[in-house]
DNA sequence: GAGCACTGC
């Protein structure tokens, strides 16, 4: 008998051999008898796979499918496949996924396999579930947005009454070994299984390199040089993954591996990128995907693989045969800040639990090491337990709408496993009662049931909704499509190709008018469309087409979405004549009224929102260097570095968002608390202005407008204030 | 005159 042999890959996941087949009986055994349940158990358990078949087997989805959720596509398609081949039956069958723009699943599908984004939207068509019997959520303890809202609704395990007569839904939450006990007692402290992982160990080595005051990209970056070198020449045969935060770093820290190395006397070859047996290969989510590819090749003999990765390589994407992981200690996350109203991607100390999981990407198929660049006091000092959960740093306009669509009108008392801060709370409500998503009392509008159907964020939506009612759909479902996608324009590292790119991007921005970045994305959009190779085009303009590809995709589900909801006899209609250009950045000011911005001092702007901001032109805008020949403006997003920049950005004329600004100020946040909380009956909202709140309110509203005034003491300003006023004390008598 | 982590519907 050959038992020297290493077991391959096949036997590896023999389900029999998986962790988790001892205790089959006893897990089905849990599941029948218990409402709530949670699993755990670390990677190669076996749970993804092997649990939902244990389940059907045993017959426990007669009356009803089993849904498996996952945070990623990816994760949700290959499982759903390996499911198949163990059972032996056809994909799409008794076995199938669903994700965005690929749905392999039929009415008699057992087992499902689906992202957590898609199982939300089918709560949203149908409350009940009422075709499953079972929901598994997988991979709870990464704490998704969407797995987050899940977990909240299935608290109720669904009311009855949406249920009909069918049994209540078993839920199932899978999760690493983190956590577990807040969660069973999130759910009434239900039982947790335990199922031993199967993973090699990892030494973990602290190299005391930094220290909590280092934080300079600078810094850590040669640091984490240096110790991927020495683990090359020190250490046994096995791949190296370095963790970095991004593309501008981790092309810095491949070209210093190569000078580095070269000091060190190693042979080195600029072509082939390695050095002395070391195969050098930076990883990061903007990279083509043929050369992401070139990641999971294995390395010739006698050549040690480094790979340097953002945090793809934390969950995305799993690289075998890594023994070696060099940690940086740091990430880039994007926060929410809802003090000045923006989202700022930052470069933050990871957690110890995300230390964790990088570590263990050294385990999956042999014994590994874990070399940290960092101290125990950066460790103990700088880096929090866990990673906040996304629902507590991100802006929660979309979620607070779906929940209330789902009639959860309490949304600050809403189950959450852990709450959002109330301040994110009631900043998503002043936000949708300002696109009359909501209305006074927090009720949602036919409008705002309207908007929950598309898959954007609400001001893309309401730019949308009001392009569909002046029949204009066409020019603002490209727009809206390619902002909703990851970034279109090809900006390199190297200064040679920078200027070229910049040279074809300057002639789109001169054909699509010189003077509006939303007018170029639709530019490039329909050019692309238009080319018998648009691939070819893309590579020519320094384009990306996997991001116009996908903004193809986007636009027609976008399209298809908007044509079914144009049946409903309710939908709102419009007129209005004139040039495309300026029907365009009619709809947009709609949607984007809330990020306005007039310009003050030089080439600053100052937004309109309440805060205030001073903000700049980013120099990728096709408008950088015209600001002195502007005015007002609207942007769409924000970018903080080493001062606050607006990007894709319109000019616009002040009558259009005249009647709109008022509605930045017309309610505030201490109004929507008690909204938010239901707490406000007929009678109460009579008095209400009476009450402490009322006075609060209107102090911060003078105060805002005083900052306002004293930034802006143009008339229109004060004209925009007054019909405010006007409009307050007209709704005061009625 | 600067530079965007990663997901998801």
């Amino acid at each position: 008998m050959p038992k020297t042999e290493k077991p391959s890959e096949k036997d590896n996941h023999e389900p029999k051999k998986l962790p988790i087949y001892k205790h089959k009986d006893k897990l089905v055994q849990a599941v029948k008898e218990n409402s709530f349940l949670i699993v755990t158990g670390e990677t190669g358990s076996g749970k993804t796979t092997q649990l939902p078949q244990y389940l059907y087997k045993a017959g426990l989805c007669r009356n009803g499918r089993i849904g498996v959720t996952q945070p990623r596509r990816v994760a949700a398609i290959t499982v759903a496949q390996r499911v198949c081949q163990e059972m032996g039956v056809q994909l799409g069958e008794e076995v199938g996924y669903q994700v965005r723009f690929d749905d392999c699943s039929t009415k008699d599908t057992m087992i499902k396999y689906m992202t957590d984004g898609c199982m939300l939207r089918e709560i949203l068509a149908d409350p009940g579930l009422s075709q499953y019997s079972i929901v598994i959520l997988d991979e709870a303890h990464e704490r998704s947005l969407n797995t987050d809202v899940l977990l909240g609704l299935l608290k109720k395990r669904l009311s009855k009454a949406s249920r009909g007569h069918q049994a209540p839904l078993k839920v199932v939450v899978m999760s690493a070994t983190l956590e577990t006990e807040k969660l069973s007692s999130f759910y009434g402290n239900c039982p947790v299984f335990t199922i031993p992982g199967r993973t090699y160990p990892v030494k973990e080595k602290f190299c005391n390199l930094i220290g909590p005051k280092d934080k300079e990209s600078s810094v850590y970056v040669k640091e984490v040089v240096k110790v991927t070198l020495d683990v090359h020449s020190s250490e046994a045969a096995g791949d190296i993954l370095v963790f970095l935060t991004g593309q501008a770093e981790i092309e810095k820290a491949c070209d210093m591996l190569f000078e580095k190395a070269e000091t060190l006397n190693y042979r080195y070859d600029v072509h082939d990128r390695t050095v002395e047996g070391l195969l050098i290969l930076p990883l990061y989510g903007s990279m083509p995907t043929d050369q992401q590819r070139q990641i999971f090749q294995p390395s010739p003999k006698g050549v040690r693989k480094c790979v340097v990765a953002t945090n793809i390589a934390a969950t995305s994407l799993t690289i075998d045969g890594i023994r070696y992981i060099v940690d940086s200690g740091f990430v880039k996350q994007l926060n929410h800040n809802s003090r000045v109203g923006l989202d700022i991607l930052e470069v933050v100390p990871i957690s110890k639990s995300e230390a964790q999981q990088r570590t263990g990407r050294a385990g999956r198929t042999a014994a590994g090491k874990c070399f940290r660049i960092y101290n125990k006091d950066f460790w103990d000092t700088c880096m929090p337990n866990y990673t906040i959960p996304e629902i507590q740093r991100t802006s929660l306009t979309s979620v607070i709408l779906t929940l209330k669509c789902l009639g959860v009108h309490d949304v600050i008392r809403f189950p959450y496993l852990d709450c959002p801060e109330e301040r994110f709370i009631l900043t998503a409500l002043k936000q949708l009662y300002q696109f009359d998503a909501i209305d006074r009392r927090g009720h949602v509008t036919p409008l705002g049931r309207l908007m929950v159907e598309f898959p954007l964020p609400p001001n893309l939506t309401r730019a949308l909704l009001k392009a569909a009612a002046l029949e204009c759909e066409d020019i603002v479902l490209p727009v809206a499509a390619m902002l909703s996608v990851e970034n279109i324009f090809i900006r390199p590292g190297k200064p040679e190709g920078q200027k070229e790119a910049e040279a074809r991007h300057s002639e789109i921005a001169a054909f699509a008018g010189g003077s509006n970045d939303f007018l170029m994305l639709l530019c490039v959009f329909e050019k692309c469309r238009a080319s018998d190779n648009p691939s070819a085009w893309c590579k020519e303009h320094w384009i990306h087409w996997r991001a116009v590809k996908s903004a193809f995709s986007v636009e027609s589900q976008l399209r298809d979405i908007l044509l079914r909801l144009k049946q409903r006899k309710d939908f709102p209609h419009e007129k209005f004549e004139g040039s495309k250009s300026e029907l365009l950045r009619q709809c947009l000011c709609l949607g984007y009224f809330t990020n306005v911005a007039r310009r003050s001092v030089g080439k600053s702007f100052c937004t309109m929102d309440g805060h205030g901001s001073s903000i700049l032109i980013h120099p990728s805008s096709c408008l950088f260097g015209q600001e002195l020949q502007l005015d007002w403006i609207i942007f769409h997003d924000v970018l903080v570095t080493s001062r606050v920049y607006v990007r894709t950005v319109c000019p616009i004329r002040y009558e259009w968002v005249m009647d709109l600004l008022p509605k930045l100020h017309e309610i505030d946040v201490y109004e929507l608390s008690s909204v938010a909380r239901e707490e406000v009956t007929d009678e109460e909202m009579v008095h209400w202005e009476k009450k402490e709140a009322a006075k609060r309110q209107a102090e911060a509203r003078e105060d805002a407008a005083r900052k306002l005034e004293k930034r802006n003491d143009e008339s229109s300003i004060t004209e925009a204030r007054a019909r405010y006023l006007e409009r307050k004390q007209h709704r005061r008598r009625t």
